[in-house]
DNA sequence: CAAATATAATAGTATTACTATCATACCTTA
DNA sequence: TAAGGTATGATAGTAATACTATTATATTTG
């Protein structure tokens, strides 16, 4: 493992994408009835359910309409996952089990705490801009459907329910990844969970405000999401930070 | 209007709420299809989708089981609102212009910018604690209504069209007004509309987070949300605030 | 080749989110 | 007080949604 992670100290994009292909995002089996990576209908129903929901909207999309588009049934894909809900839940986590990765991969080399957290703020929240190819999977539009959608997956009456089934525990442990840089570069700072939820989640606002409420945000195309929470935690911290 | 504003410098919670009951917070027509403050119906529409909302959540609220609940008729509801994402939009911009009232009251006459902006960040991220018995509107269940479903009155497909029609156009006046605030303690700091537009959504959030994701805040009862975005904002806009 | 498994096809149900029409009650005002 | 307008109620109906159930047909595997 060890020798695993200073190869990957040097990896470039390319080769990170390539190790990405290989990986296996593990999700929580409870989500799925059957998981959808065993099967080639399985993929397509990920693959479509993407292009479909980010297309029209959660709340427009149906199994029936995928069942159209896919050429397949409506009831073969109830097979796969009881509901929409479950299934955006299940896109979610693994886009957040993505980055998980993502994280992990470029910073577990860093050993200065500050250089770790700045690069780990960068990566969760800048834009997807590459499409790794993870086979079926888009990863820029999954990117938009969680700015688009992801908060309606927790904002319901099931959720204590769901989150003790364990339907939320990457999203989580990134939150706790985070916590951790944060305290790693000041351990006396009183609110180092807060702040690590605010990044993940202000994250996500700050891309729909730019697309659809420009006023209530500087950010744009030339000034990124990331630089405004890079400069918010190094403040907050108290830390100078010219990286 | 001076001399008003002058007198509310002095004013106690009690004649607040008093005050607060004698004004009609002004909302955009086109959001309704007859004002429900204009007959008794109206606000037993109002009065009871607080409380069955706060109750059921959203989704599984309907016309028909409010038209139970009120002893109405489903087609009678309909002659106020088209829809119930309409309703909601309502109830959310009468929140936002309930709020705005009190931060403009509370923080008109004070002369200092940081106080000022402190003022306001604390009365933007409270728990609604009182029911100022606005007639029949709960603004204790309505600000939790707000917390659990305020984004989905703006993560549709029909946001931008909602927004050019001035669907949100409270919301964006508070966001303008703290970022202003902001403006006034630190005119050179790069994103004042960002750090505003945080406050707001990101105050939400923390309160979702206290109730259902603990591990994810720092906040709870006794450290409030409020503290945690005082202590990053001063933070953030370099200056020391002992208020 | 038989058995198990996956998928497809079809049908059916309760609910939702409306729309339309007509009846009735009440309130005003000429 | 009669006539007309307005608000609400009652009823019916429609298309779509979100499923469940059953049976048929492929496909895979042992």
């Amino acid at each position: 493992m060890i020798v695993i992670l200073l190869y990957l100290r040097s990896l470039n994009g390319k080769l990170m994408e390539r190790l990405l292909q290989s990986v296996k995002i593990n999700i929580n089996d409870k989500i799925y009835v059957k998981d959808p990576e065993s099967s080639d209908l399985g993929k397509r129903i990920i693959e479509h359910s993407i292009l479909m929901i980010h297309d029209m909207g959660f709340e427009a999309f149906t199994f029936k309409k995928l069942g159209v588009q896919i050429g397949s049934n409506e009831s073969s894909i109830y097979r796969y996952f009881e509901n929409k809900h479950k299934l955006l839940l299940y896109l979610a986590s693994w886009y957040w089990g993505w980055l998980e990765y993502q994280l992990v991969f470029a910073t577990n080399s860093i050993p200065n705490p500050e250089d770790k957290l700045a690069s780990a703020i960068r990566i969760l929240t800048r834009a997807t801009e590459v499409d790794a190819s993870f086979s079926h999977i888009n990863e820029i539009l999954l990117n938009k459907i969680v700015i688009n959608e992801y908060s309606k997956s927790y904002l319901t009456k099931e959720v204590d329910q769901e989150n003790k089934e364990g339907y939320f525990i990457i999203y989580k442990r990134l939150v706790n990844r985070i916590r951790e840089m944060i305290q790693a570069v000041n351990s006396s700072y009183k609110y180092p969970a807060s702040l690590a939820s605010s990044i993940l989640e202000g994250g996500l606002h700050q891309y729909f405000l730019i697309d659809h409420f420009s006023s209530m945000t500087d950010c744009n195309e030339n000034l990124p999401p990331a630089e405004f929470f890079v400069d918010l935690v190094f403040k907050t911290l108290k830390k100078e930070y010219n990286g």
